[in-house]
DNA sequence: ATACGCGCTTTT
DNA sequence: AAAGCGCGTATC
C-alpha cells in the first residue's frame, strides 16, 4: 500500500483495440473524478480525463501485473474538474454509440487543449477571464429591450412550459422533452427567447442548438439584442482553435449563460445547465457522419433527462422519430400552427410537367415563367430551387457515347461551365473540360441534365433585365461570401435568386412572394425509406421562405414542377398537411418494421475490392448466426448490399443492415459482436484479403 | 491512435 | 550503405 492515489484515466484510444481506454496511473496529489490531466503513453504526453477511482479496484479493468504504474504527468488544475453528469452523458454516447470512452470524451474537448500544459492553460484562464470581466462591466450599462408582443398560439405555448418548469421543480415529471410544433414564421424563434429568458433568470444556463454554421450569426445577433445583459457564446468548428478554447471555457467555468452552437456544442460543459433547444430538430446535421456518429440531437433529450431540465426540440416537419413519441405522448407537444400577423401559408401548385408542352431542353415551364415575370412586374423576389450544382451532372459524346465518368469512383464528374471543369462531387477529382471526346474524337459533346449554372444562364436568357443571383456551394467558397450573397439579397439588389437546398434553411427574405422547386420527383423514387421524409421537409422548409411579411403574404406561392402531381406527399404538401403526411408515412413504417418502429445500425466496409468488403461483411453475419448472438438477441441481418454510389475514390463500400424491435437488444447484440470483427479483421489481413476500414453506424439516417 | 523496431526494398 | 516503407507490437 503506497500513499498514492491510484486513477483509472479516459485516454483517447479507439474501442475494442488492444489497448483498454482506461489505463491505471499513480497520483501523488489527490486527484478528483472529471480532472483533465496528462499523462504518458508509451513516448508520448497525452490528455486524459479521470474517469474512475482503481486504489481498491482489481477487477478485469485493470492492468496486467506485469505492466508498472506510472504517475500522471501533471493534473491540469487551472480548470474545475468535469461534473458527474457530463461523465454519465459521455459514457452514454460511447456505449451507445459503440466507441471508447476515451476516444469520445477526449475528442469532444476542444483541441487546443491537447497542445497545453498546465502553465500554458493557467495563463490562458487568467488571460481570458480578466478581458471577459472588462467587457461585462462595460456591456451592463445598455438600456432594456422592448420585448415584441406575443400571439394567443405563442402565448399557450409558453403558458405549458410555466407549468413544465413548475413540474420540474417540484419533481411531479420526468418527462422534459416537448416538441415545439410550429410552421416556418409562426414565431418560433421568439418562443426560444422568452424561455432562455427564464431560464437565464433564474441563473441558469441555456444551450440552443441549430444545425449549421451558417445559421449561427443570424441567431447570435438576435439573442445578443435580446440579452445585452448577459454573456453569449458559439461553440462550431468554424472557430479557430483558440476562439475555440475560450468559448468552452467560459461554458465550463459557467461565466457563459447562452451557449449557441453545431451538433458538437451538445458536450458543452455546462454546469448550470437549465434549458436545451434544439432547432430545426429533424435537420439530418444533427448526426455525426463519422468517427462517433451520434445524434446531438438524441443526445440532446438524454442530457436533458439526465439533468431534468426541459429540452425543447423545434420544428415544422419534425422527425417521425419525435412526432412519433409526441402522439404517444413520451414528449409534450407546443403547437405553433399559423404564421405571425396577418400573413398566411403560400399557395402550393403543383405544374404537371406532362401536360406541359415540351420546350427544348428548357428548365422552366412556361406557367412558372409568367409566375416569374409576374413578380418581376411587382417587384417581388423569387427562390429557384434545383437540388444540383454545376452546369450539368454528365457531358456525353454525341458520336460514340462516351460519358464523363469518374476514373476513382461509380458517378459521372459535374460539368462545371464557368471554371471549364469536370468535377467528381464524391472525390473531389476535377480536370479541364476536354475539347473533343477523348475516345473518338468527335468534337461535338454535349451536357445531359442541369444544374444550378445552367438554370442561372436560361433564366438570365428567358428574363432579360432580371437581376439573378446564385447562391451554392461553388458560389459562396471562401469567408463571408455567403453573407454578402446574402446582405445583396436583402438589400433588394436581387430579383430572383437560383440555388441548392443551402437557400432553403433558416434565412428570412422579406420581400419573396415565389418559391420554385424545379425537379424534386428524383428523390421521390429513392431506395431509402426516409427520402420521403426528407423531401417533404425540404419543400415545407423552402416554402417557407415565401410570404415572411403579411404584404407579400396574400400573393405568396409554392411551385412544385413534377411528373408526379397525384403523389400523396405533393397532395399533403398542398394542403400543408404535415400530420396527414406523418401519419401516412408512420403506417408505412410500421407494417414495414422499419424506425421508429424498429432500430436500426449498419455496418459498412470498405476494401479494394467489392469482394473483399462482401467476404467481410459475410464472415460477420458467420459470427452472429454460429455464436448464436443473432438468435440470442432476436436481430435480423440483411444481406450485404453496395451503396448507391458504389465506388468513391477507389474503395469498393458495402453495407449490412442490422435491425431489431428492441433498442436494448440491439446494444447488447452490437456491444457482444463488434469485439469479434475485430479479429475477422486481423484474420483477413493474413489471408491478404484486407478490408481498408469498416465502421458501425447505430441509428443510420441514410440507408 | 501513435510510436517505434524489424526486415525488406529502392535509391544514392 | 543510406533512406524508405509495410507490418507487427506495445502503450497503464
Amino acid at each position: 500500500v503506497s500513499d498514492s492515489q491510484r486513477i483509472q484515466v479516459a485516454i483517447e484510444a479507439p474501442a475494442h483495440s488492444s489497448l483498454s481506454d482506461l489505463l491505471d496511473y499513480s497520483s501523488e496529489q489527490a486527484v478528483p473524478l472529471g480532472s483533465l490531466v496528462r499523462v504518458p503513453l508509451g513516448k508520448r504526453v497525452v490528455l486524459g480525463l479521470v474517469w474512475g477511482d482503481a486504489s481498491f479496484d482489481a477487477g478485469d479493468d485493470s492492468p496486467p501485473s506485469d505492466v508498472a504504474i506510472k504517475p500522471i504527468t501533471e493534473a491540469l488544475t487551472a480548470l474545475p474538474p468535469l461534473s458527474g453528469s457530463w461523465r454519465a452523458l459521455l459514457d452514454f454516447c460511447a456505449a451507445y454509440y459503440q466507441r471508447s470512452t476515451g476516444e469520445v470524451a477526449v475528442s469532444v474537448l476542444p483541441p487546443e487543449l491537447r497542445k497545453l500544459d498546465q502553465a500554458g492553460l493557467a495563463q490562458r484562464v487568467a488571460k481570458w477571464l480578466r478581458a471577459e470581466d472588462k467587457r461585462v462591466a462595460h456591456e451592463s450599462a445598455l438600456t432594456p429591450v422592448v420585448l415584441p408582443e406575443l400571439h394567443a398560439e405563442q402565448e399557450t405555448a409558453l403558458a405549458q412550459w410555466a407549468l413544465l418548469q413548475s413540474e420540474l421543480k417540484n419533481a411531479a415529471t420526468d418527462s422534459t422533452t416537448v416538441l415545439l410544433h410550429g410552421v416556418t414564421g409562426s414565431g418560433k424563434t421568439e418562443v426560444y427567447l422568452r424561455m432562455a429568458a427564464d431560464v437565464l433568470q433564474n441563473g441558469q444556463q441555456a444551450l440552443v442548438l441549430v444545425p449549421e454554421i451558417n445559421l449561427t450569426p443570424q441567431l447570435e445577433d438576435r439573442f445578443e439584442a435580446r440579452f445585452a445583459q448577459y454573456k453569449i457564446v458559439s461553440l462550431h468548428s468554424g472557430l479557430t482553435p483558440v476562439q475555440r478554447l475560450k468559448n468552452w471555457v467560459l461554458a465550463h467555468l459557467g461565466q457563459a449563460d447562452l451557449v449557441l452552437g453545431t451538433r458538437l456544442a451538445v458536450f458543452a460543459s455546462l454546469p448550470r445547465l437549465g434549458l436545451i433547444v434544439v432547432d430545426e430538430e429533424h435537420d439530418p446535421s444533427y448526426k455525426q457522419q463519422d468517427g462517433a456518429r451520434y445524434s446531438a440531437r438524441d443526445l440532446a433529450v438524454y442530457r436533458g433527462h439526465l439533468e431534468q431540465i426541459p429540452v425543447v426540440l423545434g420544428s415544422a416537419t419534425p422527425s417521425l422519430e419525435t412526432w412519433q413519441r409526441s402522439q404517444e405522448g413520451r414528449y409534450r407537444c407546443f403547437h405553433l400552427p399559423s404564421r405571425i400577423g396577418q400573413a398566411v401559408l403560400p399557395k402550393v401548385r403543383l405544374v404537371n410537367m406532362a401536360q406541359q408542352p415540351k420546350v427544348k431542353n428548357q428548365a422552366v415551364s412556361v406557367p412558372l415563367l409568367h409566375a416569374l415575370q409576374q413578380r418581376l412586374a411587382w417587384g417581388d423576389q423569387s427562390l429557384v430551387f434545383l437540388n444540383r450544382r454545376g452546369y450539368a451532372p454528365v457531358l456525353h459524346c454525341t458520336d460514340c457515347g462516351w460519358k464523363s465518368a469518374c476514373a476513382h469512383c461509380s458517378a459521372w464528374r459535374v460539368f462545371h461551365k464557368l471554371d471549364r471543369t469536370l468535377r467528381c462531387h464524391h472525390c473531389g477529382s476535377t480536370d479541364r473540360v476536354p475539347r473533343a471526346c477523348p475516345d473518338c474524337g468527335n468534337l461535338d459533346i454535349a451536357p445531359m441534365g442541369r444544374g444550378t449554372e445552367q438554370l442561372e444562364e436560361q433564366l438570365s436568357a428567358l428574363l432579360p433585365g432580371a437581376r439573378i443571383a446564385r447562391i451554392d456551394a461553388d458560389s459562396v467558397r471562401g469567408k463571408g461570401a455567403l453573407q454578402t450573397q446574402l446582405g445583396a439579397v436583402h438589400a433588394g439588389e436581387i430579383d430572383i435568386l437560383v440555388g441548392t437546398q443551402m437557400v432553403t434553411k433558416g434565412h428570412d427574405f422579406r420581400r419573396m412572394s415565389l418559391v420554385a422547386a424545379i425537379n424534386p420527383d428524383t428523390s421521390l423514387f429513392s431506395s431509402d425509406f426516409r427520402a420521403p421524409e426528407r423531401l417533404f421537409a425540404l419543400l415545407q422548409q423552402a416554402a417557407g421562405r415565401a410570404g415572411r411579411d403579411a404584404e407579400h403574404a396574400e400573393r405568396s406561392e409554392m411551385w412544385v414542377q413534377t411528373w408526379n402531381p397525384q403523389h400523396a406527399l405533393y397532395r399533403a404538401l398542398h394542403q400543408h398537411d404535415f400530420a396527414a403526411f406523418a401519419g401516412a408515412q408512420l403506417q408505412e413504417r410500421q407494417s414495414a418494421a422499419l424506425p421508429p418502429f424498429a432500430y436500426l445500425a449498419l455496418l459498412r466496409a470498405d476494401a479494394r475490392s467489392a469482394e473483399a468488403a462482401r467476404a467481410f461483411l459475410q464472415a460477420a453475419t458467420a459470427l452472429a448466426q454460429t455464436q448464436d448472438l443473432a438468435q440470442t438477441y432476436s436481430v435480423t441481418l440483411c444481406a450485404p448490399v453496395p451503396l448507391p454510389v458504389a465506388r468513391v475514390a477507389n474503395a469498393e463500400r458495402m453495407q449490412l443492415l442490422i435491425e431489431s424491435r428492441s433498442r436494448k437488444a440491439l446494444q447488447a447484440f452490437l456491444a457482444r459482436w463488434l469485439p469479434l470483427l475485430h479479429e475477422v479483421r486481423s484474420q483477413q489481413s493474413r489471408l491478404k484479403q484486407p478490408i481498408l476500414r469498416w465502421a458501425i453506424d447505430v441509428d443510420p439516417l441514410a440507408i
